[in-house]
RNA sequence: GGUCUCGUGGCCGAGUGGCUAGGCACCGGUCUGCAAAACCGGCUACAGCGGUUCGAAUCCGCUCGAGACCUCCA
C-alpha cells in the first residue's frame, strides 16, 4: 500500500528498504535527554528528527508507538554537581533540594521547549526510576545466563563473555581488542575483570543521592540499562526504529544491544538511526564543551552570540532544512537565512489563502506532490522536501501576480499539499499573525490611516501618503500595495 | 594512538557517473508616483594531485584540512 521507504541503519552503513515487524505499525525507540539542565539547541534536532519520523509515519497510515525516556537517574550524584557543573543543580544541592525536585524542574522545562518547537508528545515517556524493577529484572536475567558478574556490591557485563556467542562493538566497528588498548583508566575499574565491562547495577557511593534496595545492595541501575528494559517492556522483544544522537553509538547503544541480546537470546533493533550533532564553529555543541546555547536562551536572543532571538520556528526550519544525518553549523547568519526562507514559505501559504479561482490551470500540483513523498522516502530528505515545497511557493506567487493560471482543483490541490507536508509533517505552527482584517481596533486604525493614504494618492499628494507610510513603517507596520488597495502586517 | 565521517558557489545546505536542488545575500529587468512585496533573468561551485572511464564534482588512491567516537553528552 505503501511506497518504498529507505532508512538508513547505522548497524548496516547503508540505506535500507523499510519492512515494518507487523503491518502497519511503527514500533519507534528514542534515547531522550538527562534531565539535569537546561535543554540546548542539540537537543532540539533528535527530538525535531525523530518527530519527524513519526509524523511521517502517522501521515502515511501507520499506528505508531513512540517512546522517548527520560533519564532521570545516574547521573545525578553529588560530585557530578560539583565545580564546573551545572549551576542550578550545583544551587539545588546547596538549597539541599531533592534530586527528585531538579530532574522535575528540568523535565517540565524540556517539555516547554519542545512544545515550543512544536515536537509532539510521544506515545509514552517512561523514566528511569519508574523501572527499576524492570532493570533489576533484566540484569538477573542476564546474571542468570553467565553473561554478567558480581563485584563489590556492582553487577558488571562480562564483555568478553559475551563476545564469545554474539559478536560485540557490531554497531560502532569495534573491536574488542582494539578497546582492550584503548579504553582509559577510570575509578572503579578495579572491581571489573577488564576495563570495557560496563556496569549494569552500581553499588552506590555513601554521597549518592539516589539509591535503590537490591540483592546486590544499595544501588542504582547502570547507565545503559533504562534503554533495554523500558524498550523491551513497551515495544516488545523486537521493534522497529531506535533512534538517537550519533555519540551515543558507542557506548551506550552498543551496550544495549549486548545487553538486550544477553538477556533476550536475540537482536530487538530492526533499524538504528541515528541524528549528526549541531556544530558551532565546527566543534560540536554539547554540555560537557560548555559551548552550547540554550533553546531558552535562542526564543529570547539572550546569549552573548546571538545578534537577535530566533523563534522557534525559525530552529525548527533550520533543523529541518538540513539532512539529519550531516552536521549543521550554527550561526547567526544561517539562522537569519533560515528566518527569512521560513518567512518566505508562510507569505506563499498566505497568498495561497487569498487566490481566486479561474477557469484553467497551467501547474502540475500532482507532480510536486509526487517529488515530495519521493524526497521523504529516501531517508527522510527534509531539506529536498523543503526545496519542492519552494517550487510550490513559487507557483502560488506565480499565480498571484498573474504568470500562471489555476482553477479551483488546482488551488485545493495545493493547500491540501501545503496542510499535508508543511504543517502535518514537517510540523510547522503557523501563528496567527494580525493582518489586514483584524478586528481590534489598532487594525481598524491601520486600515483607516491605509485608507487616507489611498485618497492621498489619488490626490497624488506624494508627501502625505509617504508620511502615513513611513510612520507606520516606524510603528512596525509592514505595507504591501496591490492593485485594487493594499495589505499590511506587524513586524 | 585506534575506529570512523566529512571537505560543494559570498553564506547555509541537497544531490548525482553525463541532463548540474533549494534558501539567504548580491546584480539586472517588470510592476509602482516612489518604495516594499511579487514576478522574470543573472551570478553556475564541488579542497589539491594522480588514476579508472567515451565522460567524474560524483568511483579508486594519495596529500592537505576539519570534525566525531574511544569518558557523561542529543
Amino acid at each position: 500500500m505503501h511506497d518504498k521507504i529507505l532508512i538508513y541503519n547505522t548497524l548496516t552503513r547503508k540505506k535500507e528498504e523499510f519492512k515494518p515487524l507487523n503491518p502497519n505499525h511503527l514500533g519507534l525507540y528514542v534515547c531522550g535527554p538527562t534531565v539535569y539542565g537546561d535543554a540546548h539547541l542539540g537537543h532540539a534536532r533528535p527530538a525535531i528528527t525523530f518527530d519527524l519520523v513519526s509524523r511521517y509515519f502517522t501521515h502515511l497510515g501507520y499506528k505508531v508507538r513512540y517512546v522517548r525516556n527520560i533519564t532521570d537517574v545516574g547521573h545525578l550524584s553529588d560530585e557530578i554537581a560539583g565545580e564546573g557543573e551545572d549551576k542550578i543543580l550545583k544551587k539545588a544541592r546547596l538549597e539541599q533540594l531533592e534530586p527528585m525536585e531538579v530532574v522535575h524542574q528540568f523535565t517540565e522545562s524540556y517539555h516547554d521547549n519542545m512544545r515550543a518547537l512544536n515536537v509532539k508528545s510521544p506515545s509514552i515517556e517512561p523514566r528511569a526510576t519508574g523501572h527499576i524493577m524492570e532493570q533489576q529484572e533484566m540484569i538477573r536475567t542476564i546474571l542468570k545466563k553467565g553473561y554478567a558478574y558480581e563485584s563489590k556490591g556492582s553487577i558488571y557485563f562480562d564483555v568478553l563473555k559475551y563476545n564469545e556467542d554474539y559478536p560485540y562493538g557490531k554497531l560502532s566497528g569495534r573491536k574488542v581488542e582494539d578497546l582492550l588498548e584503548n579504553t582509559r583508566i577510570l575509578d572503579g575499574q578495579s572491581e571489573k575483570r577488564n576495563s570495557y565491562d560496563f556496569a549494569l547495577w552500581k553499588n552506590a557511593a555513601p554521597e549518592h543521592l539516589m539509591h535503590w534496595p537490591s540483592e546486590w545492595g544499595e544501588g542504582f541501575p547502570g547507565w545503559h540499562m533504562e534503554c533495554s528494559a523500558m524498550s523491551t517492556k513497551y515495544l516488545g522483544e523486537k521493534f522497529d526504529i531506535h533512534g538517537g544522537g550519533m555519540d551515543l553509538i558507542f557506548p551506550h547503544h552498543e551496550a544495549e544491544i549486548a545487553q538486550s541480546t544477553a538477556a533476550l537470546g536475540h537482536e530487538s533493533v530492526q533499524y538504528w538511526m541515528h541524528n549528526n550533532m549541531i556544530t558551532i564553529n565546527g566543534q560540536k555543541m554539547g554540555k560537557s564543551l560548555g559551548n552550547f546555547i540554550t533553546l531558552e536562551e535562542f526564543f529570547t536572543g539572550s546569549h552573548e552570540t546571538l545578534e537577535q532571538a530566533y523563534s522557534p520556528m525559525t530552529i525548527r526550519f533550520f533543523i529541518l532544512q538540513a539532512h539529519y544525518r550531516g552536521t549543521v553549523d550554527f550561526s547567526n547568519e544561517a539562522l537569519q537565512a533560515a528566518e527569512k526562507g521560513f518567512d518566505r514559505l508562510l507569505k506563499g501559504i498566505e497568498t495561497l489563502d487569498k487566490l481566486k479561482a479561474g477557469n484553467e490551470s497551467t501547474v502540475d500540483v500532482e507532480a510536486v506532490r509526487k517529488k515530495c513523498y519521493a524526497a521523504l522516502n529516501d531517508d527522510f530528505n527534509s531539506p529536498i522536501l523543503i526545496a519542492n515545497l519552494f517550487e510550490a511557493v513559487k507557483m502560488v506567487n506565480s499565480i498571484a501576480a498573474g504568470n500562471e493560471k489555476a482553477n479551483e482543483a488546482t488551488i485545493t490541490e495545493l493547500k491540501s499539499l501545503f496542510n499535508d507536508f508543511v504543517i502535518d509533517i514537517l510540523g510547522f505552527k503557523i501563528e496567527a499573525e494580525a493582518s489586514g482584517n483584524s478586528s481590534d481596533i489598532s487594525g481598524n486604525l491601520i486600515d483607516m490611516m491605509l485608507n487616507m493614504r489611498i485618497e492621498a494618492k489619488q490626490n497624488k499628494d506624494w508627501a502625505t501618503a509617504d508620511k502615513i507610510r513611513n510612520e507606520l513603517t516606524a510603528m512596525g507596520v509592514l505595507i504591501k500595495d496591490t492593485k485594487d488597495g493594499f495589505e499590511w502586517e506587524m513586524q
